[in-house]
DNA sequence: TAGATTGTTAATCGATTAACAATC
DNA sequence: TAGATTGTTAATCGATTAACAATC
């Protein structure tokens, strides 16, 4: 199985999502693609490619039976497996992701917490203490962990993720708002998420130019 | 001014966050297309496409002023204004984010509070009391406020949403893990985090099949 | 069987990139 | 001036959608 693009994870998750509603609700089990593509708003055919990517058949005049499907994504985004990953950073945002319980159906296992702050080293985080980044290192390479939760502030977070990166670490999900730079090899993804309220603030202020019957700008194609 | 593909603004965030921090470092204060390209790993056109479409000019032979350029990436985006807004849910991710003092770059100001629960109403946040949800139509209206931010548990967030809706919200920041229904007119932006997460552990299972020799799968192209 | 639905190939659409004349 | 860089048109590329034979 190739390597999906990133806008077929996400539809996938879309998938997923919806299907693990729609389960308890459909007596026959099964769903077709029209009616996936309907609630996501998406093209039927659409639907019907991205499950075939991963592997996974309909059947005709039935359609899709929604546990194998449900099986299916869940196998080829890895979410039939655990996977250990060390927190950096107890702030709060750090302490919001390690207290969401809905990562774990994706397979997410936090193994341990680091901060560098003496105040916070020592506290309790989902039950376990937290521990400083110095030990960081050690433990990854110790437990063999491959993912890291960067949600450390941008001015540290390079460094860290150095240090990271050297211990062996494969994928980093960065919280921090800066670009990181890491070694080939290790897949990073940045969770720009001032993006999202950049989108709004767009659209209200273009709302507002619109209203005020301000004349289009200079590409009203 | 046309609205803007959500890639586009995207990419804008990002030349937005590359100029601030190169500004101080460039002595002519001029930036090529080039240079921005070169930075985010993108298409010297495509920069000067994204750019021109909010109607920012080069010089030939000189670059982009970057000063002019991050002000009119403001106000494109609407940086460039106060966004009242409000923020429903105060558990871990919502502190979190009324916490996150980089918003305001962007305009945004966290006008209040709410959550539904007894012993957090009253509880401080940012400086204020949380309010009770109660209170949530009333203030939105008063204060004529356009933009929520949704941190709040699932199974409420559908009603919750309603409410906003009908006190006239046009924007909601939506990070509760489902998709809502809304009025036509209401812009909604899911933060579905978890997202970014299974493209990590999508690439890790993908590349431990890699090495694992595993046959490809049914699409290999 | 008839007909609803899939799987796949072909057509369309949009976004990215290349080319190059205009500009400074 | 010469030449680096823009702005814009044309070409390419990839992703989405349409069409339809195969399937159940």
């Amino acid at each position: 199985m190739p390597t999906l693009r990133r806008l077929a994870v996400e539809r996938l998750m879309g998938y997923h999502r919806f299907l693990a509603e729609t389960r308890g609700r459909v007596v026959s089990g099964t769903v077709t693609s029209d009616e996936i593509a309907a609630a996501l708003d998406l093209d039927a055919t659409q639907v019907r490619k991205d499950l075939g990517a991963i592997g996974i058949r309909g059947r005709g005049r039935i359609g899709y039976d929604i546990d194998h499907v449900i099986g299916g994504i869940r196998t080829a985004l890895g979410f039939d497996r655990t996977h250990l990953a060390v927190l950096v950073g107890a702030g709060h945002l750090g302490r919001a992701l390690s207290s969401y319980r809905g990562f774990a159906r994706y397979g997410l296992r936090i193994a341990a917490a680091f901060d560098t702050d003496p105040d916070k080293v020592g506290q309790s985080l989902g039950g376990q203490a937290i521990r400083h980044t110095r030990g960081l290192r050690g433990f990854v390479r110790h437990h063999g962990i491959r993912l890291a939760i960067l949600a450390t502030p941008a001015e540290v977070s390079q460094k860290i993720a150095d240090r990271l990166t050297s211990a062996g670490i494969e994928a980093i999900w960065n919280f921090a708002p800066l670009r990181l730079t890491v070694p080939q090899g290790v897949c990073v993804h940045n969770e720009h998420i001032s993006v999202g309220l950049s989108e709004l603030t767009h659209h209200l202020t273009e709302r507002d130019r619109v209203r005020s019957g301000a004349r289009p700008g200079p590409h009203p194609s």
